[in-house]
RNA sequence: CGGGGCGUGGCUCAGCCCGGUUAGAGCGCUGCGUUCGGGACGCAGAGGUCGGCGGUUCAAUUCCGCCCGCCCCGACCA
Protein backbone atom coordinates (compact mmCIF):
# COMPACT_ATOMS: atom_id res chain seq x y z
CA UNK A 1 0.00 0.00 0.00
CA UNK A 2 2.01 3.05 -1.25
CA UNK A 3 0.85 5.63 -3.73
CA UNK A 4 4.49 5.92 -5.07
CA UNK A 5 6.81 4.13 -7.70
CA UNK A 6 9.35 2.04 -6.70
CA UNK A 7 12.97 3.44 -7.40
CA UNK A 8 13.41 1.53 -10.49
CA UNK A 9 15.92 -0.96 -10.93
CA UNK A 10 18.47 0.79 -13.51
CA UNK A 11 18.49 3.51 -11.06
CA UNK A 12 19.42 1.54 -7.81
CA UNK A 13 18.78 -1.43 -7.56
CA UNK A 14 19.21 -2.34 -4.02
CA UNK A 15 17.27 0.29 -2.87
CA UNK A 16 14.61 -1.43 -5.73
CA UNK A 17 14.95 -4.41 -3.24
CA UNK A 18 14.63 -2.65 0.03
CA UNK A 19 11.33 -0.87 -1.05
CA UNK A 20 10.54 -4.05 -2.59
CA UNK A 21 10.48 -6.17 0.13
CA UNK A 22 8.82 -3.57 2.58
CA UNK A 23 6.14 -2.01 0.51
CA UNK A 24 5.24 -5.51 -0.36
CA UNK A 25 4.61 -6.44 3.19
CA UNK A 26 7.28 -9.49 2.89
CA UNK A 27 9.10 -8.57 6.11
CA UNK A 28 9.97 -5.59 8.10
CA UNK A 29 12.59 -4.48 10.31
CA UNK A 30 12.28 -5.09 13.98
CA UNK A 31 13.75 -3.16 17.07
CA UNK A 32 16.93 -4.98 17.27
CA UNK A 33 19.46 -3.76 14.40
CA UNK A 34 19.78 -6.38 11.60
CA UNK A 35 16.66 -8.64 12.61
CA UNK A 36 13.46 -8.58 10.74
CA UNK A 37 10.20 -9.20 11.02
CA UNK A 38 9.03 -11.80 8.53
CA UNK A 39 5.29 -10.59 7.75
CA UNK A 40 2.44 -13.17 6.93
CA UNK A 41 2.55 -12.38 3.49
CA UNK A 42 6.88 -13.56 3.53
CA UNK A 43 5.91 -16.13 5.72
CA UNK A 44 3.26 -18.02 3.51
CA UNK A 45 5.54 -17.77 0.65
CA UNK A 46 8.09 -19.27 3.10
CA UNK A 47 5.56 -22.40 4.29
CA UNK A 48 5.14 -22.70 0.63
CA UNK A 49 8.88 -23.07 -0.05
CA UNK A 50 9.01 -25.43 3.47
CA UNK A 51 6.85 -27.70 1.63
CA UNK A 52 8.29 -28.01 -1.72
CA UNK A 53 11.08 -28.97 0.05
CA UNK A 54 9.75 -31.00 2.88
CA UNK A 55 7.64 -32.85 0.58
CA UNK A 56 11.26 -33.99 -1.36
CA UNK A 57 13.13 -34.58 1.67
CA UNK A 58 10.70 -36.96 2.91
CA UNK A 59 10.38 -39.03 -0.53
CA UNK A 60 14.22 -39.11 -0.25
CA UNK A 61 13.88 -40.63 3.30
CA UNK A 62 14.59 -38.07 5.62
CA UNK A 63 13.01 -37.31 9.04
CA UNK A 64 12.27 -34.49 10.67
CA UNK A 65 13.25 -33.66 14.21
CA UNK A 66 13.97 -30.71 16.53
CA UNK A 67 17.16 -29.64 18.34
CA UNK A 68 18.38 -27.28 21.08
CA UNK A 69 18.81 -23.67 20.50
CA UNK A 70 21.87 -23.73 22.77
CA UNK A 71 24.57 -25.01 22.57
CA UNK A 72 27.41 -25.65 25.18
CA UNK A 73 30.42 -22.83 24.19
CA UNK A 74 33.29 -26.39 24.45
CA UNK A 75 31.08 -27.95 21.18
CA UNK A 76 31.89 -25.67 18.97
CA UNK A 77 35.81 -25.72 20.15
CA UNK A 78 35.64 -29.26 19.56
CA UNK A 79 36.62 -28.92 15.52
CA UNK A 80 38.95 -26.35 14.58
CA UNK A 81 37.74 -25.31 11.32
CA UNK A 82 34.55 -24.53 12.48
CA UNK A 83 34.93 -22.60 15.75
CA UNK A 84 37.51 -20.64 13.49
CA UNK A 85 34.73 -19.78 10.81
CA UNK A 86 31.59 -19.35 13.30
CA UNK A 87 33.62 -17.43 16.33
CA UNK A 88 33.51 -13.87 14.80
CA UNK A 89 29.98 -14.15 14.52
CA UNK A 90 28.52 -15.91 17.70
CA UNK A 91 25.84 -14.84 20.12
CA UNK A 92 26.68 -15.78 23.15
CA UNK A 93 24.34 -16.58 26.53
CA UNK A 94 26.38 -15.84 29.66
CA UNK A 95 23.51 -15.19 32.14
CA UNK A 96 20.57 -17.49 32.92
CA UNK A 97 17.85 -16.47 35.64
CA UNK A 98 19.87 -14.04 36.95
CA UNK A 99 23.19 -16.06 37.74
CA UNK A 100 26.31 -15.75 35.75
CA UNK A 101 26.39 -19.17 33.68
CA UNK A 102 29.69 -21.89 34.40
CA UNK A 103 29.50 -22.39 30.84
CA UNK A 104 28.55 -19.99 28.20
CA UNK A 105 25.64 -21.03 25.83
CA UNK A 106 26.08 -20.57 21.88
CA UNK A 107 22.77 -19.32 20.21
CA UNK A 108 23.16 -21.74 17.13
CA UNK A 109 25.04 -20.60 14.28
CA UNK A 110 24.18 -23.91 12.54
CA UNK A 111 23.84 -27.28 14.23
CA UNK A 112 26.54 -29.53 13.27
CA UNK A 113 28.02 -30.28 16.85
CA UNK A 114 25.14 -30.44 19.05
CA UNK A 115 23.54 -33.01 16.53
CA UNK A 116 27.15 -34.56 15.99
CA UNK A 117 26.61 -35.26 20.12
CA UNK A 118 23.41 -36.78 19.90
CA UNK A 119 24.26 -38.82 17.00
CA UNK A 120 27.44 -40.05 18.96
CA UNK A 121 24.81 -41.14 21.71
CA UNK A 122 22.94 -42.70 18.86
CA UNK A 123 24.75 -44.78 16.89
CA UNK A 124 27.28 -48.16 17.79
CA UNK A 125 26.27 -50.10 14.77
CA UNK A 126 26.06 -50.28 11.00
CA UNK A 127 22.74 -50.97 11.53
CA UNK A 128 22.03 -47.81 13.15
CA UNK A 129 22.70 -46.01 9.74
CA UNK A 130 22.64 -43.97 8.21
CA UNK A 131 20.67 -41.64 9.90
CA UNK A 132 18.94 -39.04 7.86
CA UNK A 133 17.56 -36.08 9.78
CA UNK A 134 16.13 -32.26 8.85
CA UNK A 135 15.37 -29.93 11.27
CA UNK A 136 12.96 -26.57 10.51
CA UNK A 137 14.65 -23.93 13.05
CA UNK A 138 16.28 -20.52 13.21
CA UNK A 139 20.12 -19.61 13.52
CA UNK A 140 21.90 -16.70 14.51
CA UNK A 141 25.41 -15.30 12.94
CA UNK A 142 26.51 -11.72 14.53
CA UNK A 143 26.87 -10.41 10.94
CA UNK A 144 27.93 -6.46 10.13
CA UNK A 145 26.26 -5.84 7.62
CA UNK A 146 22.68 -6.73 6.72
CA UNK A 147 19.86 -6.42 4.77
CA UNK A 148 16.45 -8.25 5.11
CA UNK A 149 16.08 -11.60 4.11
CA UNK A 150 19.43 -11.95 2.46
CA UNK A 151 21.63 -11.21 5.59
CA UNK A 152 19.68 -11.01 9.22
CA UNK A 153 21.26 -11.94 12.62
CA UNK A 154 18.33 -14.38 12.91
CA UNK A 155 17.01 -16.53 9.78
CA UNK A 156 14.86 -19.59 9.02
CA UNK A 157 16.12 -22.34 7.18
CA UNK A 158 16.19 -26.02 7.30
CA UNK A 159 19.21 -28.27 8.15
CA UNK A 160 19.80 -31.70 7.20
CA UNK A 161 22.19 -33.56 8.67
CA UNK A 162 23.03 -36.96 7.82
CA UNK A 163 25.87 -39.66 9.26
CA UNK A 164 26.85 -42.74 6.92
CA UNK A 165 28.82 -46.05 7.28
CA UNK A 166 31.11 -45.33 4.16
CA UNK A 167 32.51 -41.70 2.28
CA UNK A 168 30.82 -43.25 -1.10
CA UNK A 169 27.35 -43.31 0.73
CA UNK A 170 27.90 -39.94 2.32
CA UNK A 171 29.37 -38.46 -1.04
CA UNK A 172 26.14 -39.49 -2.84
CA UNK A 173 24.10 -38.01 -0.22
CA UNK A 174 25.88 -34.84 -0.33
CA UNK A 175 25.31 -34.36 -4.01
CA UNK A 176 21.54 -36.21 -4.05
CA UNK A 177 20.59 -33.17 -1.54
CA UNK A 178 21.87 -30.82 -3.74
CA UNK A 179 19.87 -32.27 -6.43
CA UNK A 180 16.98 -31.62 -4.52
CA UNK A 181 17.74 -28.14 -4.06
CA UNK A 182 18.01 -27.59 -7.93
CA UNK A 183 15.02 -29.13 -8.63
CA UNK A 184 13.08 -26.83 -6.22
CA UNK A 185 14.84 -23.76 -7.47
CA UNK A 186 14.05 -24.40 -10.98
CA UNK A 187 11.28 -26.39 -11.23
CA UNK A 188 9.03 -24.49 -7.99
CA UNK A 189 10.34 -21.47 -8.05
CA UNK A 190 11.88 -20.84 -11.36
CA UNK A 191 15.12 -19.72 -10.60
CA UNK A 192 17.86 -21.32 -12.59
CA UNK A 193 20.73 -22.53 -10.37
CA UNK A 194 24.27 -23.51 -11.36
CA UNK A 195 25.33 -26.59 -9.12
CA UNK A 196 29.17 -26.58 -8.25
CA UNK A 197 31.54 -27.29 -5.54
CA UNK A 198 33.06 -24.61 -3.60
CA UNK A 199 36.55 -23.62 -3.70
CA UNK A 200 38.86 -24.20 -0.64
CA UNK A 201 38.02 -20.61 0.98
CA UNK A 202 34.82 -20.70 0.32
CA UNK A 203 33.55 -24.01 1.74
CA UNK A 204 32.25 -24.03 5.16
CA UNK A 205 34.28 -24.07 8.18
CA UNK A 206 34.67 -27.84 9.11
CA UNK A 207 33.08 -29.38 5.81
CA UNK A 208 35.75 -31.24 3.14
CA UNK A 209 33.76 -30.50 0.87
CA UNK A 210 31.00 -27.86 -0.13
CA UNK A 211 28.78 -27.85 -2.94
CA UNK A 212 26.06 -25.14 -3.71
CA UNK A 213 23.66 -23.84 -6.12
CA UNK A 214 24.52 -20.52 -7.31
CA UNK A 215 22.09 -18.39 -8.68
CA UNK A 216 22.54 -15.00 -10.73
CA UNK A 217 20.40 -12.24 -9.69
CA UNK A 218 19.53 -9.09 -12.11
CA UNK A 219 22.12 -6.86 -11.33
CA UNK A 220 24.14 -10.12 -11.74
CA UNK A 221 25.32 -10.17 -8.71
CA UNK A 222 25.92 -14.39 -7.26
CA UNK A 223 23.69 -15.79 -4.74
CA UNK A 224 24.54 -18.64 -3.19
CA UNK A 225 20.96 -19.93 -2.79
CA UNK A 226 21.92 -23.22 -1.23
CA UNK A 227 24.44 -25.42 -0.27
CA UNK A 228 25.03 -28.87 0.98
CA UNK A 229 28.29 -30.28 2.43
CA UNK A 230 30.45 -33.42 2.66
CA UNK A 231 31.84 -33.20 5.79
CA UNK A 232 34.12 -36.67 6.11
CA UNK A 233 35.02 -37.70 9.05
CA UNK A 234 35.83 -34.30 11.00
CA UNK A 235 32.74 -33.91 12.62
CA UNK A 236 32.41 -38.02 13.54
CA UNK A 237 35.72 -37.55 15.17
CA UNK A 238 35.29 -34.03 16.84
CA UNK A 239 32.13 -35.86 18.67
CA UNK A 240 33.08 -39.31 18.77
CA UNK A 241 30.72 -40.63 16.47
CA UNK A 242 31.51 -44.44 16.24
CA UNK A 243 30.54 -47.41 14.83
CA UNK A 244 30.97 -51.54 14.76
CA UNK A 245 30.81 -52.28 11.24
CA UNK A 246 30.06 -55.99 9.84
CA UNK A 247 33.43 -57.08 10.73
CA UNK A 248 33.09 -56.08 14.35
CA UNK A 249 35.56 -53.44 13.46
CA UNK A 250 34.98 -49.67 15.22
CA UNK A 251 34.70 -46.90 12.33
CA UNK A 252 34.23 -43.64 12.15
CA UNK A 253 30.98 -42.36 11.00
CA UNK A 254 30.94 -39.89 7.47
CA UNK A 255 28.57 -36.87 8.03
CA UNK A 256 27.06 -34.50 5.79
CA UNK A 257 24.89 -31.44 6.09
CA UNK A 258 22.63 -29.08 3.88
CA UNK A 259 20.96 -26.01 4.28
CA UNK A 260 18.42 -23.54 2.48
CA UNK A 261 17.07 -20.43 4.17
CA UNK A 262 14.79 -17.47 3.88
CA UNK A 263 17.29 -16.02 1.90
CA UNK A 264 15.44 -18.09 -0.83
CA UNK A 265 13.16 -15.61 -1.05
CA UNK A 266 15.70 -12.84 -1.62
CA UNK A 267 17.01 -14.96 -4.77
CA UNK A 268 13.01 -15.44 -5.78
CA UNK A 269 13.10 -11.76 -5.72
CA UNK A 270 15.79 -10.55 -7.43
CA UNK A 271 15.44 -12.96 -10.16
CA UNK A 272 12.10 -12.43 -11.22
CA UNK A 273 11.19 -9.22 -9.71
CA UNK A 274 10.37 -5.83 -11.70
CA UNK A 275 10.26 -2.24 -11.61
CA UNK A 276 6.30 -2.47 -10.91
CA UNK A 277 7.30 -4.87 -7.78
CA UNK A 278 7.32 -8.46 -6.88
CA UNK A 279 6.47 -11.34 -9.76
CA UNK A 280 5.94 -14.67 -7.70
CA UNK A 281 6.72 -17.74 -9.55
CA UNK A 282 3.03 -19.62 -9.73
CA UNK A 283 3.88 -22.56 -7.56
CA UNK A 284 4.99 -21.26 -4.48
CA UNK A 285 2.73 -17.58 -4.78
CA UNK A 286 0.55 -17.08 -1.76
CA UNK A 287 -2.18 -16.17 -3.78
CA UNK A 288 -2.10 -17.04 -7.81
CA UNK A 289 -4.72 -15.71 -8.74
CA UNK A 290 -6.80 -12.22 -7.62
CA UNK A 291 -9.94 -11.53 -8.48
CA UNK A 292 -10.74 -7.93 -9.20
CA UNK A 293 -14.41 -6.77 -9.07
CA UNK A 294 -15.31 -3.60 -11.44
CA UNK A 295 -18.64 -2.10 -10.13
CA UNK A 296 -19.89 0.73 -12.05
CA UNK A 297 -23.08 1.24 -9.66
CA UNK A 298 -25.15 -0.16 -6.85
CA UNK A 299 -27.06 -1.32 -9.74
CA UNK A 300 -24.49 -3.89 -11.26
CA UNK A 301 -22.99 -5.02 -8.26
CA UNK A 302 -25.28 -7.46 -7.32
CA UNK A 303 -24.54 -9.75 -10.90
CA UNK A 304 -21.06 -8.55 -11.10
CA UNK A 305 -20.50 -9.98 -7.24
CA UNK A 306 -22.74 -12.88 -7.85
CA UNK A 307 -20.35 -13.91 -11.13
CA UNK A 308 -17.01 -13.09 -8.91
CA UNK A 309 -18.18 -15.66 -6.08
CA UNK A 310 -19.32 -17.98 -8.72
CA UNK A 311 -15.42 -17.68 -10.54
CA UNK A 312 -13.86 -17.83 -7.14
CA UNK A 313 -15.14 -21.25 -5.80
CA UNK A 314 -14.74 -22.98 -9.24
CA UNK A 315 -11.15 -21.56 -9.07
CA UNK A 316 -11.20 -22.88 -4.67
CA UNK A 317 -12.33 -25.86 -5.86
CA UNK A 318 -9.81 -26.77 -8.48
CA UNK A 319 -6.68 -26.11 -6.01
CA UNK A 320 -5.93 -22.52 -7.21
CA UNK A 321 -5.08 -20.20 -4.66
CA UNK A 322 -7.16 -16.88 -5.20
CA UNK A 323 -8.34 -14.25 -3.73
CA UNK A 324 -10.84 -11.93 -4.00
CA UNK A 325 -10.14 -7.97 -3.62
CA UNK A 326 -13.84 -6.64 -2.34
CA UNK A 327 -12.60 -3.81 -0.83
CA UNK A 328 -14.92 -0.24 -1.69
CA UNK A 329 -12.56 1.97 -0.33
CA UNK A 330 -10.04 1.83 -3.30
CA UNK A 331 -10.58 1.80 -7.18
CA UNK A 332 -9.65 -0.73 -9.63
CA UNK A 333 -6.76 0.80 -11.10
CA UNK A 334 -5.34 1.07 -7.63
CA UNK A 335 -5.81 -2.52 -6.72
CA UNK A 336 -4.30 -3.71 -9.96
CA UNK A 337 -0.67 -1.82 -9.17
CA UNK A 338 -1.32 -3.33 -5.79
CA UNK A 339 -1.04 -6.94 -6.43
CA UNK A 340 1.15 -5.67 -8.96
CA UNK A 341 3.48 -5.27 -5.97
CA UNK A 342 2.73 -8.01 -4.53
CA UNK A 343 3.85 -10.03 -7.56
CA UNK A 344 0.12 -12.11 -7.80
CA UNK A 345 0.68 -14.44 -11.15
CA UNK A 346 -2.63 -13.91 -12.26
CA UNK A 347 -5.31 -11.20 -12.08
CA UNK A 348 -8.92 -11.93 -13.21
CA UNK A 349 -11.41 -8.76 -13.81
CA UNK A 350 -15.02 -9.37 -13.69
CA UNK A 351 -17.05 -6.16 -14.42
CA UNK A 352 -20.54 -5.98 -15.88
CA UNK A 353 -19.32 -5.80 -19.72
CA UNK A 354 -18.15 -9.73 -18.51
CA UNK A 355 -21.23 -10.64 -16.30
CA UNK A 356 -23.36 -9.47 -19.74
CA UNK A 357 -20.53 -11.78 -22.14
CA UNK A 358 -19.66 -14.64 -19.80
CA UNK A 359 -16.11 -13.31 -19.82
CA UNK A 360 -13.48 -12.61 -17.97
CA UNK A 361 -10.22 -10.12 -18.35
CA UNK A 362 -7.56 -11.97 -17.39
CA UNK A 363 -3.71 -10.28 -16.79
CA UNK A 364 -1.04 -11.95 -16.53
CA UNK A 365 1.67 -10.38 -14.25
CA UNK A 366 5.11 -11.74 -16.13
CA UNK A 367 3.74 -9.56 -19.07
CA UNK A 368 2.69 -5.90 -18.33
CA UNK A 369 0.07 -3.91 -20.46
CA UNK A 370 -1.94 -5.39 -22.78
CA UNK A 371 0.50 -7.89 -24.20
CA UNK A 372 -0.42 -9.70 -21.02
CA UNK A 373 -4.04 -9.51 -21.18
CA UNK A 374 -6.65 -11.39 -22.84
CA UNK A 375 -10.49 -11.87 -22.24
CA UNK A 376 -11.83 -15.44 -21.91
CA UNK A 377 -15.01 -17.17 -21.64
CA UNK A 378 -16.09 -17.82 -17.82
CA UNK A 379 -16.88 -21.54 -18.97
CA UNK A 380 -13.42 -23.54 -18.26
CA UNK A 381 -11.65 -20.62 -16.31
CA UNK A 382 -10.39 -22.93 -13.53
CA UNK A 383 -8.33 -25.09 -16.45
CA UNK A 384 -7.50 -21.43 -18.57
CA UNK A 385 -5.74 -20.66 -15.10
CA UNK A 386 -4.01 -23.32 -13.96
CA UNK A 387 -2.39 -23.70 -18.09
CA UNK A 388 -1.48 -20.18 -17.51
CA UNK A 389 0.54 -20.45 -14.35
CA UNK A 390 1.66 -23.69 -15.94
CA UNK A 391 2.88 -21.37 -19.35
CA UNK A 392 4.09 -18.39 -16.65
CA UNK A 393 5.97 -20.61 -14.63
CA UNK A 394 7.78 -21.49 -18.09
CA UNK A 395 8.60 -17.92 -19.21
CA UNK A 396 9.44 -16.90 -15.93
CA UNK A 397 12.55 -19.43 -15.65
CA UNK A 398 12.82 -19.04 -19.74
CA UNK A 399 13.57 -15.49 -18.91
CA UNK A 400 15.59 -15.96 -15.80
CA UNK A 401 17.80 -18.55 -17.70
CA UNK A 402 18.43 -16.41 -20.87
CA UNK A 403 19.41 -13.29 -18.70
CA UNK A 404 21.94 -15.44 -17.05
CA UNK A 405 23.34 -17.45 -19.92
CA UNK A 406 23.93 -13.75 -21.88
CA UNK A 407 26.02 -12.26 -18.58
CA UNK A 408 28.54 -15.13 -18.52
CA UNK A 409 31.39 -14.63 -20.35
CA UNK A 410 34.10 -16.21 -21.11
CA UNK A 411 37.30 -13.78 -21.04
CA UNK A 412 40.34 -14.98 -22.97
CA UNK A 413 42.63 -13.29 -20.24
CA UNK A 414 42.78 -11.48 -17.04
CA UNK A 415 42.25 -8.10 -18.25
CA UNK A 416 38.83 -9.41 -20.16
CA UNK A 417 38.07 -11.05 -16.68
CA UNK A 418 38.34 -8.10 -14.78
CA UNK A 419 36.23 -6.23 -17.33
CA UNK A 420 33.44 -9.15 -17.33
CA UNK A 421 32.59 -9.54 -13.65
CA UNK A 422 31.40 -5.76 -13.65
CA UNK A 423 28.44 -6.86 -15.68
CA UNK A 424 27.98 -10.22 -14.98
CA UNK A 425 29.62 -13.92 -14.46
CA UNK A 426 33.40 -14.87 -15.81
CA UNK A 427 33.67 -18.44 -16.72
CA UNK A 428 37.56 -19.83 -16.52
CA UNK A 429 39.97 -22.00 -16.25
CA UNK A 430 41.33 -21.75 -12.89
CA UNK A 431 44.65 -23.80 -11.40
CA UNK A 432 42.64 -23.54 -7.92
CA UNK A 433 45.08 -21.99 -6.01
CA UNK A 434 44.33 -20.10 -3.31
CA UNK A 435 47.02 -17.11 -4.64
CA UNK A 436 44.90 -16.66 -7.89
CA UNK A 437 41.53 -16.67 -6.17
CA UNK A 438 42.52 -14.15 -3.52
CA UNK A 439 44.20 -11.82 -6.52
CA UNK A 440 40.93 -11.87 -8.80
CA UNK A 441 39.23 -10.94 -4.86
CA UNK A 442 41.61 -7.92 -4.81
CA UNK A 443 41.85 -6.87 -7.96
CA UNK A 444 37.76 -6.94 -8.66
CA UNK A 445 35.57 -8.16 -5.76
CA UNK A 446 34.90 -11.16 -7.39
CA UNK A 447 35.03 -14.66 -5.74
CA UNK A 448 34.58 -17.81 -7.08
CA UNK A 449 31.41 -18.76 -6.73
CA UNK A 450 31.75 -22.47 -7.87
CA UNK A 451 33.58 -25.22 -9.71
CA UNK A 452 30.36 -26.49 -11.90
CA UNK A 453 29.75 -30.22 -11.90
CA UNK A 454 28.84 -30.29 -15.43
CA UNK A 455 32.45 -29.37 -16.84
CA UNK A 456 33.62 -29.30 -20.77
CA UNK A 457 35.86 -32.41 -21.65
CA UNK A 458 38.81 -30.09 -22.22
CA UNK A 459 41.42 -28.72 -19.65
CA UNK A 460 43.29 -25.11 -19.89
CA UNK A 461 45.43 -23.04 -18.61
CA UNK A 462 44.69 -20.90 -15.56
CA UNK A 463 42.90 -17.59 -15.97
CA UNK A 464 45.31 -15.79 -13.86
CA UNK A 465 48.41 -17.25 -13.63
CA UNK A 466 48.52 -19.56 -16.75
CA UNK A 467 49.25 -22.59 -15.07
CA UNK A 468 47.45 -25.75 -15.92
CA UNK A 469 43.87 -25.59 -14.89
CA UNK A 470 41.81 -28.94 -15.03
CA UNK A 471 38.33 -27.07 -14.06
CA UNK A 472 36.54 -24.24 -14.76
CA UNK A 473 35.13 -21.56 -12.51
CA UNK A 474 32.39 -19.11 -12.11
CA UNK A 475 33.97 -15.62 -10.85
CA UNK A 476 31.55 -13.43 -9.58
CA UNK A 477 30.83 -10.30 -7.07
CA UNK A 478 28.30 -12.17 -4.77
CA UNK A 479 26.09 -11.17 -2.07
C1' C B 1 35.90 -0.58 14.50
C1' G B 2 37.55 3.96 11.03
C1' G B 3 35.15 7.98 7.34
C1' G B 4 30.36 10.61 6.02
C1' G B 5 25.12 11.76 6.96
C1' C B 6 20.63 11.92 9.78
C1' G B 7 17.04 11.84 14.23
C1' U B 8 10.45 16.92 14.02
C1' G B 9 2.53 13.41 13.70
C1' G B 10 2.23 6.42 11.05
C1' C B 11 5.71 7.63 6.49
C1' U B 12 8.74 11.34 3.60
C1' C B 13 10.38 15.91 4.86
C1' A B 14 10.26 21.73 5.72
C1' G B 15 11.30 25.01 9.86
C1' C B 16 16.91 25.56 12.92
C1' C B 17 22.17 29.47 10.26
C1' C B 18 19.63 34.51 12.54
C1' G B 19 16.42 31.55 19.71
C1' G B 20 10.47 34.74 20.93
C1' U B 21 2.72 33.86 19.59
C1' U B 22 -1.58 28.26 18.07
C1' A B 23 5.33 23.69 14.93
C1' G B 24 3.82 23.11 9.23
C1' A B 25 3.27 20.37 4.26
C1' G B 26 2.45 16.03 1.20
C1' C B 27 1.12 11.10 1.73
C1' G B 28 -1.29 7.78 5.05
C1' C B 29 -5.34 7.26 8.91
C1' U B 30 -10.98 8.08 10.73
C1' G B 31 -16.22 9.57 9.34
C1' C B 32 -19.84 10.96 5.53
C1' G B 33 -21.03 11.48 0.39
C1' U B 34 -19.98 11.04 -4.81
C1' U B 35 -16.89 7.41 -7.58
C1' C B 36 -15.00 2.53 -9.75
C1' G B 37 -12.30 -1.53 -16.99
C1' G B 38 -4.78 1.20 -14.87
C1' G B 39 -2.52 4.45 -8.76
C1' A B 40 -10.45 8.93 -7.89
C1' C B 41 -12.57 13.35 -5.57
C1' G B 42 -15.16 16.68 -2.01
C1' C B 43 -16.21 17.98 2.97
C1' A B 44 -15.27 17.22 8.14
C1' G B 45 -11.69 15.20 11.68
C1' A B 46 -7.84 12.56 14.71
C1' G B 47 -2.78 12.57 15.47
C1' G B 48 3.59 15.74 17.62
C1' U B 49 7.47 14.56 25.31
C1' C B 50 10.61 18.25 17.98
C1' G B 51 15.80 11.00 19.89
C1' G B 52 17.57 11.35 25.44
C1' C B 53 20.19 13.95 29.31
C1' G B 54 22.59 18.26 30.79
C1' G B 55 24.20 23.41 29.88
C1' U B 56 23.67 28.75 28.10
C1' U B 57 19.35 32.17 28.28
C1' C B 58 13.97 35.90 30.78
C1' A B 59 12.88 32.22 26.88
C1' A B 60 15.62 26.34 23.25
C1' U B 61 12.76 22.26 17.91
C1' U B 62 16.44 26.33 17.04
C1' C B 63 22.85 27.63 20.31
C1' C B 64 26.69 24.32 23.13
C1' G B 65 28.27 19.46 25.34
C1' C B 66 27.60 14.39 26.21
C1' C B 67 24.88 10.00 25.28
C1' C B 68 21.64 6.79 22.42
C1' G B 69 19.79 5.10 17.81
C1' C B 70 19.61 4.66 12.54
C1' C B 71 21.45 5.01 7.39
C1' C B 72 25.58 5.12 3.68
C1' C B 73 31.00 3.82 2.57
C1' G B 74 35.71 0.50 3.85
C1' A B 75 37.88 -5.45 6.76
C1' C B 76 33.75 -11.13 7.57
C1' C B 77 29.32 -14.06 5.70
C1' A B 78 23.65 -18.75 4.27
Amino acid sequence: MSDEKLTPRSVDFSEWYNQLVQRAELADYAPVRGCMVVRPYGWTLWENIQAALDRRFKETGHVNAAFPLFIPMSFLEKEKEHVEGFSPELAVVTVGGGEKLEEPLVVRPTSETIIGYMYSKWVQSYRDLPILINQWGNVVRWELRTRLFLRTLEFYWQEGHTAHATEAEAREETLRMLDVYADFAINDAAVPVIKGVKSQTEKFAGAVMSTTIEAMMQDTRALQSGTSHFLGQNFAKAFDIKFLDENNTLQYAWTTSWGLSTRFIGAIIMTHGDDQGLILPPKLAPIQAVIVPILKSDLESAPVMEAVRRVEAELKAAGIRVKVDDRAEVTPGFKFNDWELRGVPIRIEIGPKDVEKGSVALARRDKPGREGKSFVPQAGLAETVKTLLADIHASLLARATAFRDSHIFDPKDYAELTEAVQNGWAYSYWCESAECEAKVKEDTKATTRCIPLDQPSGKGKCIVCGKDAERKVYFAKAY
